[in-house]
DNA sequence: CTGAAAGCGCTTACAG
DNA sequence: CTGAAAGCGCTTACAG
């Protein structure tokens, strides 16, 4: 048996070393020694740098005596150095929302091709984002951060917070990521009027970005102009959950005369609904159609399956991130919203006339 | 209108500064200035290193000129020095597992604690999960890493990883943090049995992780016991998706005799066992009981809400992080697993006799 | 095309 | 209890 001892041998003051590992890294020191080149031109193979300043086989070298050794530059020293982290935040105010795990790899993945990781932070217990923000900002362990569906305080000038993206938000002077929720919302809505629904009435999330008031009006709009009056399409907000959506559905469909279709802010909202319809014993879609918005996991394991607006999660995430690394090189353009994709399942239907 | 010009002015050699904020970031050094100490007394400080050390007069005074400069200690710079990244990688085989929000949620509260940040990556595109793992702790970015339902290959001794943990994974040599698997199993199939099924069929994960394989024999187990034979009792097994675990339903639900039951591996799995029997007009639970595994969202959101085993995810990942904590220092012991909780809901219900 | 050297902002053993 | 100084491993302008 192998018993490890750390200790006295390993406590020089100048020689920290990673603990339990046994070996100690490699460095671009030892690169060079052994490719027979400087340190610098070590550097400068890894950093890409080479056209013009390395000749290719000084290249093969080191990038040959780099995989024997296993090395890896050192990401601190390099950040020390250079000022940046080459890491990017994508700031969230709730993790375990299904929709983010989307977007997160598709800024990962954009990420990767320009060389930055993404590191995704939930503010969480801390006092508010904007803090914690500022801290990694600071700390200088990300060079600009992604708002995902959090609006910026108005107070909050873009040049306070440093390299900042809105996601899913909107503030003054800073850069957007949107998707075309106007457009989504004519296509779920255009889709229910067409199956012949004029009682469409709205569960709607009650939260600030304006994300949410988009569909709100784009839905009142669009039955306004289909003839349908207020009275007969209301709305009800709720919070962000599956008890507060099944509460916020119970009341629309207690009314009379009851919709005859529920067009939902999100998925989430949607199978909240679902659950509602469920209690009441209403047949889903006999009865009552539902309209989800998103395109989660959640509309596809719904019973039954739910009709709903795709949104291109991984490709808001890519976006995101370049726009960012424009707004980091000064350059802060909002680019054109995502269309989103009708995707039309179990849920809907034509509404049946009714039987009194 | 303000014009940022970031360009020759910002150009000197040994000066590199955050692009685009305006104002350079204050270190240590404008601290101690202000403070009138010196820089290293500003370390001791930030790093909660006083006791005995540094007055709590001239702490004070310290903390006081960092407010007011708005420091923060530039990360990198005290990884490169002090030879650790007070970061560790959570390691998962599908960022959007909708268990893992809740896991990484409970490492990242437990890390806050110590003063660690976890970082979550997906190997993704990379060739495998072990080269991306290596990178990582070879560029110094994590001090450690925990495994999230992937088991190292056989060839990968515990001493070439560096401080590693597994969670819900078992492997030779490294600490594991698991959930009581064989009590939920029971918690949930003895429930299904008191209910008075017998022909409890089990719709499995096709995956490694001993964490399924452990699911299975005890189903088995507990069947035999209660004197319910194998060919009453099959199995299927299905990929961790919805629409496998659909189609491995449909081949359960169509055996004669049908099965009374449904005992899935996950909630994904029992989602799209609820699928199977919609498309097939079983009624659940008139018709069939289905139990869900791990207590995500997805049991709440379906229709009816699954009956399932509650697994304390976020404590899970707490026990992860400070299970590597230890490992780091050298002290790696598995904890005892967590007991997980049955959560009866609307899925399950008694067995009805056959109608002929 | 390559090398020598400065210095990023910290941490820490040591001297006082 | 406080300060001066070394050095972590890089990147980069400059000299050759």
């Amino acid at each position: 048996m192998l018993v490890m001892t750390d200790g006295a041998a390993d406590r020089s003051p100048r020689r920290p070393s990673r603990a339990g590992t046994g070996h100690r890294r490699s460095t671009g020191r030892d690169v060079a020694e052994l490719a027979g080149v400087s340190q610098a031109t070590v550097s400068l193979v890894f950093s890409g740098k080479t056209s013009g300043r390395v000749s290719a086989e000084v290249e093969e070298r080191v990038r040959h005596a780099a995989a024997q050794l296993g090395y890896r530059p050192h990401a601190s020293a390099s950040t020390l150095r250079a000022g940046r982290a080459r890491t990017v935040g994508l700031l969230v105010p709730d993790i375990t929302n299904p929709f983010l795990g989307h977007v997160l790899r598709g800024a990962q993945r954009a990420g990767r091709e320009h060389g930055v990781t993404v590191a995704l932070i939930e503010p969480g217990s801390e006092r508010n984002w904007q803090l914690t923000a500022m801290n990694a900002l600071n700390a200088a362990a990300i060079d600009g951060m992604m708002l995902f569906a959090i609006e910026p305080p108005p107070s909050a000038a873009p040049t306070d917070l440093g390299p900042t993206v809105l996601v899913e938000a909107v503030a003054e002077g800073f850069p957007s990521v949107l998707l075309d929720v106007r457009q989504g919302t004519a296509a779920a809505v255009g889709y229910l009027l067409e199956l012949g629904h004029r009682r469409i009435a709205h569960l709607g999330a009650d939260l600030p970005p304006t994300t949410f008031k988009a569909r709100a009006s784009q839905w009142r709009r669009l039955l306004r102009r289909a003839g349908v009056d207020a009275t007969e399409a209301p709305e009800v907000l709720a919070a962000f959950d599956l008890h507060a959506a099944r509460g916020a559905a119970h009341q629309l469909l207690s009314m009379t005369p009851r919709p005859t279709a529920l067009f939902c802010d999100d998925d989430l909202l949607a199978a909240g609904a679902l659950m509602a319809a469920h209690d009441l014993r209403i047949p889903v879609p006999d009865q009552l159609s539902i309209m989800g918005f998103a395109g989660t996991l959640l509309s596809e394991a719904a019973t039954p399956q739910l009709s709903t607006v795709l949104a291109p999660a991984e490709e808001l995430g890519a976006l995101g991130l370049r726009t960012l690394l424009q707004a980091m090189d000064g350059q802060a353009t909002s680019p054109e919203p995502l269309p989103m994709t009708l995707v039309p399942r179990a849920s809907t239907a034509p509404p049946r006339p009714p039987d009194r």
